[in-house]
DNA sequence: CGTCGCCTTGATTACACTCAAGCGGAGTGG
DNA sequence: CCACTCCGCTTGAGTGTAATCAAGGCGACG
């Protein structure tokens, strides 16, 4: 029924960041909307910011900005953790993506925000009105494009979660999470990193109930795949988690 | 894309503590970045590029870019339905979005396509190579506002997406998937749309299986919430649809 | 008329959810 | 200092929704 499947374009990447390092072609001549060299995904504008903006601290929990709310600033995280998360009015809640130190968020809006921001933990966020944006692009053809990159980088980040969402196992979403994590955060001196968010906030991130969050983590840690004190985790077997053989 | 979905389901903003005590004049004077007077989603770029490119006629079931293959085209569809997807190597995949006429795909791309596009239905296709894209923003201004507000929509959507496929159950999945259709086909007199694609591409983008697709079509049209015949359905009842009273 | 593709329907299974209880650390107050 | 609650996490038992397995219907087409 299907145009065949190139052997070639074989798929599931849970290790996302490497693989699109790895996607970067490196040839820069026709690369035209394209970014050719950029070492960092979702880099494009890491640092663009940089003495722009207010500096706004907010308490863990707290709201920063709300569904419906007018759309008229975007964000740069500095410090700590945010959510940006829909929530539904049976309760059910669904947590688009986590941002860390360096991430932006809220360029995407036009109108309103659709989802809301709250901070996962205290924070230090960076405000940005968007005539600001507005006003970098127009100057600076470079900073425009970046944004479109980041952007661009925006939209494949979301499918990637399509699939995650869609198609994959509990086992597979944790396991996916957990490298993404790895990937992002700040290793300590032990190869483990400190998840900023609660079981509650990963199971709204990937379509699960805490319940299955917990047992996932603790099946994972009883077969020596991970270390979990808490939200201390530490991965013992990459190759095992990327490979997915974790599934019983 | 389940934008008719949640009139009532948008919901819930808890606190009002937002991050702004400080200033920020909310004055509508600086739209900025936010288009703020678009009645049409997803039409920022409708008739942009007349009159570009080269035309493509595409057979049902081609595939027009593959996984893995270089991003240098984005494509507009002038005729039929086209589908982009993800192909895990297990058989599973996940459909991103489908594309009607006027509805432009590949515009995110950068260095790779992750996702692969093919033909829903033997359909006619517009091919502009993304330099050309990259020439008109830089020429025109406003095309290049156009051209991020599209990006824009395209995330959101992404997002809304996420709810469905997160956080809903298979008959809310099935009635956003009908209302977004039947928003976006052209009815005909009796009301009815004719459903370009089959059950499993519906399963595939709803990340149900293709019996689940068919059992709450028909549980639907056992209610005379919808007339259903083949691929040719009509709404009857918009509300009940709307209101997710459609659950047992 | 037979095959094929797509869809529907039924029976059964299983994965993740729900409900419920208990654990342990942090913070509070007597 | 200890008892207490609160909160987040874990674990267990049972349930339910959607998946799987399987069969059959129907229209298109050769």
């Amino acid at each position: 029924m299907f145009a065949s499947l190139p052997a070639s374009t074989i798929i599931y990447s849970p290790g996302r960041h490497k693989a699109d390092q790895e996607a970067m072609p490196l040839s820069s001549s026709g690369t035209c909307i394209a970014k050719s060299a950029s070492p960092i995904d979702n880099g494009y504008l890491r640092g663009r910011l940089d003495g722009v903006g207010s500096s706004v601290e907010v308490a863990k929990g707290q709201e920063i900005v709300g569904q419906g709310d007018r759309a008229d600033s975007c964000f740069e995280v500095i410090h700590g953790c945010v959510r940006t998360l829909q929530r539904l009015e049976d309760g059910r809640s669904q947590v688009s993506e986590f941002l860390l130190p360096g991430d932006i968020f809220g360029l995407d809006a036009s109108g309103e925000h659709e989802f809301a921001a709250e901070a996962v933990t205290a924070a230090t966020i960076r405000r940005v009105r968007l005539c600001t944006i507005d006003l970098l692009t127009r100057e600076d053809a470079a900073f425009e494009q970046d944004l479109r990159h980041h952007l661009c980088y925006q939209i494949k980040a979301a499918r990637r979660r399509l699939v995650a969402l869609g198609r994959m196992t509990a086992a597979e979403k944790i396991a996916g999470f957990l490298l993404e994590m790895s990937g992002r955060l700040d290793a300590s001196e032990q190869g483990a990193v400190k998840l900023p968010m609660c079981r509650g906030d990963i199971a709204d991130y990937l379509g699960l109930t805490i319940e299955t969050v917990s047992r996932c983590m603790t099946d994972l840690k009883r077969r020596n795949v991970i270390s979990l004190h808490g939200s201390l985790i530490a991965i013992l077997d990459r190759r095992l988690l990327a490979t997915k053989e974790t599934l019983h």
